[in-house]
DNA sequence: GTACAAATTGTACGACGTACAGAAAGGGGG
DNA sequence: CCCCCTTTCTGTACGTCGTACAATTTGTAC
């Protein structure tokens, strides 16, 4: 099909999700507006309209690049598949933490993009490479991308919650920091016990004992 | 202290976050509006901000209260442990998912809300009860709670993604149904597979698999 | 009764998502 | 070469949102 008609001069979805990307570095989450994604891309608000139904489908095209702009390696790479696996959760981890805010995206769309689906193929790969049959293998990805994602949304949201100046109480956050101990013995127990390690040890550990629990059950 | 000085009549924490969930109920989490708010408590809408400080407080709040609502049983049941677990991870399931959109909420605050810490016990009393020591308990319980919360919320995210009429290509949703099975096969084959069982089988053998990996290794 | 502090309202501002209509712009048929 | 038609982008506008500010109401303490 030659060239339709018309004048198709600066837009495309690509420079679209482009300029929200460049936005959402800059400025945060909070900032990817229509408004300001359009100014980020140098047009008028509603000129996104011509390429996506709605807002939300502009943060599903974001949030589907931001899966895929952090390395994912190849689906077969040299290395045993569990080093592949956890390399991978590494990488993206690091690379959604290191945007905050973007994490709340995380777990706000299905995930059905392109990048979604290379980062399913990943997981998917390793674990027939593990020797699991084809029902395990899919029900297993299901539950490690559950773990992989759940566990960036919500440490982000622990350390994004904004520390906000008007919720402090007597100087302190009123959190898990001044639980009453008597109250909830083993929660103040854990706390104490977790802040020990760094998140991500606590990340890996949990994703090696989902690992071990599919493998060896 | 005795009574302060002026009018304190209609509000207080609990009217407000009892109106907000009645609306919840009633009108979905997209409703969940200050404005909505305050007008389902009777009140103009800046009478919150006597209460809270700004929007995010009054969500964190009603999130919380949400996490409490639906039976978590008490942190020394009968029972076997893994049953007590099981049966709260399928209350709170249905519990949040019988609200579509509530699930939103629940990985975009910290875990810190009386409820949560409530949630919090119950699973580190099962977790103890199961004979692991305080520091695999700590770590446990965190693995597990990922795992809930992140099940329930990617679910919702998957079913309540808005077909929204706009996004539909040639009738049919630009999604997982018409994936190019040739650049993607293991994920069109896992697909197939996990839609061959309800999501709350997926959900409990994810947790089975994880619980198997904690106190197994 | 009078002064003061706290709770609630009235009003307003800026930003948001997005609907609608029009203007600019370029290719295809004559 | 010119006209027409499709497509892209802009101008403008509406309703809603969160929330800041000042005024008003209301109760307690002296």
């Amino acid at each position: 099909m030659p060239g339709r008609p018309g004048p198709r001069r600066t837009l495309s979805p690509e420079t679209i999700t482009d300029a929200a990307l460049r936005l959402l570095d800059e400025s945060g989450a909070e900032a990817l507006s229509m408004r300001g994604i359009a100014a980020a891309a140098g047009v008028a608000p509603n000129a996104l309209y011509t390429y996506f139904p709605d807002k939300a489908a502009v943060v599903r095209a974001v949030f589907d690049r931001l899966l895929g702009r952090h390395g994912i390696p190849p689906l077969t790479g040299p290395g045993r598949w569990d080093e592949r696996l956890r390399g991978a959760a590494v990488g993206l981890r690091e690379g959604v933490l290191a945007h905050p805010g973007s994490a709340a995206l995380l777990m706000s769309a299905p995930l059905d993009g392109p990048e979604a689906l290379r980062l399913g193929e990943l997981v998917l790969d390793a674990l027939a490479e593990a020797g699991l049959d084809r029902e395990t293998a899919a029900r297993a990805s299901y539950s490690v991308i559950v773990h992989v994602l759940g566990s960036i949304a919500l440490e982000a949201a622990d350390q994004g919650a904004a520390p906000s100046e008007a919720e402090r109480i007597g100087g302190r956050r009123a959190g898990l920091a001044a639980l009453p101990a008597d109250r909830y013995p083993r929660t103040v127990a854990a706390a104490d016990v977790i802040a020990r390690y760094n998140t991500v040890e606590q990340y890996l550990w949990g994703l090696d004992r989902l690992l071990a629990g599919i493998t060896g059950g």
